[in-house]
DNA sequence: AGAGCCATGTAAGAGGTTACATGATTAG
DNA sequence: CTAATCATGTAACCTCTTACATGGCTCT
């Protein structure tokens, strides 16, 4: 469920305070987020709802003259405290990097940047045990066609696993070089 | 949807007829269909169902004595051209190689062993040509925090589908051993 | 005597998509 | 005059998960 938790981070990042129809610009088609996590309006004021229930939120109403009220919503120390925390743990399933960890990556650079490195490194830990399992599996199979089929998907995850870990080492590369460059 | 192809290939694996407590045991942890795809009981059921909605199966009731009857399901000449339709079409997203693709291979494998260095093929061909996308969204990039996710994001994808790439690339090669192969 | 198999489901709920409703305002 | 923007949702419909109901039979 990273939806939740990216409404909530958004609202974070513009600052604790904020109404759906802003906040759903930011997950449209085009838009850096928007292009990863794609969330349409009536998700995300589902999503609004559901954080009020968890009192990660409270909703205040603002008339507008005119136009339709906002519904404002505003951060609770709760919520900050939840967005905080799920901006450092890492996801579990290989599967799950290419949304989750995509979407805690954009807010941790904006919102944490300095808990990034740590981030990833944890990720990699998470990984590196996750191709250790993999590899114990593989290991132990015996010769008929079940066994083959197993063998290929056990091949296969430990590919995409590789190449989610690469993918991890040039980040950190990348990132350490940024804090270790001189400003001139 | 790989779940409902998977029960009708199922049921053309074991011959065109079955019921659902019976194929229920392909889908559990251990096999080795099972281990790529879990199907609950409900689920398979359900499943059951919306294939007789889609005139694929027919299902007559066959009393056990004292055991509750079974619903015995037949495959129908469209169930039939749906499966062969199906093991045949390669996956149009990356991450569907993870299931889809899998599940697909497990049953091409069992019921049209000389279609699959095709489906690979086919698969390959389908994977180059995302891959081309990608490259080519990752020219045209600026430079601002944004672009620079953007860059993160398209790398991911990049390797995750160059991973998959590979794989069918190793799929292929002992595919091709073992037709080639003369028996002794 | 109790566990687990046989065989079928229902119920409740989370999570998500697509389409639609409302109604004024502003830009082309 | 038309289209898009602002601002909020509801309704209907999938998929999937978890838990439970039934009730006789077989194995240890």
């Amino acid at each position: 469920m990273p939806g939740e938790h990216a409404v909530l981070a958004l609202l974070a990042l513009a600052g604790g305070t904020g109404h759906g129809y802003d906040l759903a610009r930011q997950f449209q088609a085009g838009q850096a987020l928007g292009d990863v996590l794609r969330l349409e309006p009536s998700m995300l004021y589902h999503h609004l709802k559901k954080l009020e229930r968890n009192d990660w939120v409270t909703t205040t109403v603002e008339p507008q003259g005119s136009r339709p009220p906002r519904q404002v919503h505003t951060l609770t120390d709760a919520g900050r405290a939840e967005v905080e925390g799920w901006l450092i743990e890492p996801v579990q399933r290989t599967r799950e990097i290419r949304l989750d960890f995509l979407v805690k990556l954009y807010f941790a650079r904006r919102l944490a940047s300095d808990s990034v490195p740590t981030l990833i490194d944890r990720q990699r830990t998470v990984l590196a045990e996750a191709l250790h399992r993999l590899q114990e599996q593989a290991a132990g199979q015996t010769g008929d066609e079940d066994a083959a089929f197993a063998r290929d998907v056990l091949d296969l995850r430990e590919r995409q696993t590789q190449a989610a870990m690469d993918w991890l080492d040039e980040l950190a590369t990348l990132t350490t070089d940024v804090r270790d460059a001189i400003p001139d």
